[in-house]
RNA sequence: GGAGAGAUGGCCGAGUCCGGUCGAAGGCGCACGACUCGAAAUCGUGUGUGCCGCAAGGCACCGUGGGUUCGAAUCCCACUCUCUCCGCCA
């Protein structure tokens, strides 16, 4: 049996309480951290019982075993053993409630905050670490981009809700064909460029993966479930990617591992009511290219600065206006040690949105994950850390592009670094019969 | 969907009919040591994971979950996955 709860390292939070019920604070998180370190105490005292139990009858049922079963001397045994054994049933029913309470309590605990993180309470307190471009000037009002999209008949917002339904769009020719193009010009980048391997997941997860990454058990109502199975539409390739290697011990030097997936995303957008309700920002459905790096415990604060620089040189090849956000405590999330934000710039809006999110886990999902490495041959294996980010959010780099590259005659230009997508394509025109 | 076979440690693979001496033979791989100028070959030793415990030590794990039994890798039930053949299908 998998001890689940035990690899969540219960000792890290027996010994250091107090940390964990700070990140709790901090992150605005509530969770059973007194009854849960109640809880370890119930079931260690019950342990060491059961486990004196189960002693006496691994000894004397040998001992049967020896003599001859059939023997006088035996049957007596027999019968004292027949009581202990309805002890341990007893006792271990306890403690498998006890686990399980203990798992729940657990699950919920968020990872801690890296120190670094700056103390705060919503995206206010985020602080901008660095921007990247010159926002372009426009001699006309520039357009949101579902108007310079719906305009160029290559989004479709009112089919897809006959099709589907709210918050999902159809993309038309160009318009398909940069979503693609952006998806390839990702990928070959950053398996060209900064070393990742590229890996095809599947786009529906288990819930066992679903809580190795942490989206379970808190987050159950963000994710689309598939009726009458065990199955989970993906929120992100961080889940099925980050999973490959659930409950497996990798060598050292295997280590680091980059890689590079390209997948749909799936979110319920529970909770976002109202918000984004127009255009691409916010959708049902999105494409996006993650980056998954498992690496050594002492380097991943390094990993996690090159990680954001890989994410980063997109929009920079796409010459697309952009700053990087550290995530401050109140804003970081659940499973994250440290986070950054790439906020790329959407002239309509006048504003920066988030279109890349970079974050180390340290070992909080390894923890849950059962993801490890052995430093040293006969050395005891150890978590690895794990991180990951957009690499970017495609949808999102769509709706950049048609604001960022629009023309006043209602077309966009084809960033330079996408043109051999397009067959050499420079523009994106409107259509004979809208103009 | 139908018929059959299988799931054992890093890998291969015995053990399962006939329950106890099986945390599990043997081999490969790996580590250390010997031999060697060095290496290969050879020989020797070691080599799963987790939990409880200051320690000695103990407990659990042979796909998963239940059951029978004093005792289960071994018997029974359910489930999952893999493989082969047939059917269907992008």
């Amino acid at each position: 049996m998998r001890e689940v709860v035990l690899l969540l390292d219960l000792k890290f939070v027996r010994e250091n309480p107090a940390a964990v019920r700070r990140a709790m604070e901090l992150k605005k998180e509530t969770g059973d951290l007194d009854g849960l370190l109640k809880l370890d105490q119930q079931r260690r005292d019950l342990l060491k019982e059961v486990e004196e139990l189960k002693q006496t009858r691994n000894r004397v049922s040998k001992e049967i075993g020896k003599q001859g079963a059939d023997s006088d001397a035996a049957q007596q045994k027999k019968e004292e053993m027949r009581v202990v054994s309805t002890k341990i049933k007893e006792f271990d029913d306890q403690l498998r409630q006890i686990d399980i309470s203990m798992e729940h309590l657990l699950l919920s605990l968020p990872n801690i905050p890296d120190e670094v993180v700056p103390i705060g309470t919503d995206e206010e307190d985020n602080i901008e670490v660095r921007a990247w471009g010159d926002k372009p000037q426009f001699d006309f009002e520039p357009r949101a981009h579902w108007d310079v999209g719906e305009n160029l008949q290559i989004l479709d917002f009112p089919r897809a809700g006959k099709v589907t339904g709210s918050r999902f769009v159809v993309y038309f020719g160009a318009g398909a064909r940069l979503e693609r193009a952006l998806i390839s010009f990702m990928l070959d980048l950053h398996t060209k460029e900064h070393g990742y391997y590229e890996v095809f997941p599947p786009f529906l997860v288990n819930s066992a993966s679903m809580t190795g990454t942490g989206q379970l058990p808190k987050f159950a109502e963000d994710a689309f479930k598939i009726e009458g199975a065990d199955l989970y539409l993906v929120p992100t390739a961080e889940v099925p990617v980050t999973n490959l290697h659930r409950d497996e011990i990798l060598e050292a030097d295997q280590l680091p591992l980059y890689y590079a997936a390209y997948t749909a995303c799936f979110r319920a957008e529970a909770g976002a009511h109202g918000r984004d309700t127009r255009g691409l920002i916010r959708q049902h459905q999105f494409n996006k290219v993650e980056l998954v790096k498992f690496v050594l415990p002492e380097q991943s604060d390094q990993e996690l600065e090159k990680l954001t620089r890989d994410a980063e040189k997109v929009l920079q090849l796409l010459k697309l206006p952009y700053r990087v956000m550290l995530m401050c405590s109140g804003d970081l999330g659940f499973a994250p040690a440290k986070k950054y934000d790439l906020e790329v710039w959407l002239p309509s809006a006048d504003t920066y949105r988030e279109i890349s999110s970079c974050s180390n886990f340290t070992d909080f999902q390894a923890r849950r994950a059962g993801i490890r490495y052995r430093p040293q041959q006969g050395k005891k294996a150890q978590f690895v850390h794990t991180l990951n980010g957009s690499g970017v959010a495609v949808g999102r780099t769509v709706a950049a592009i048609l604001e960022n590259y629009q023309q006043e005659d209602g077309s966009v230009i084809i960033p330079e670094v996408l043109r051999p997508y397009f067959n050499g394509l420079e523009k994106i025109t409107v259509p004979e019969n809208v103009r």
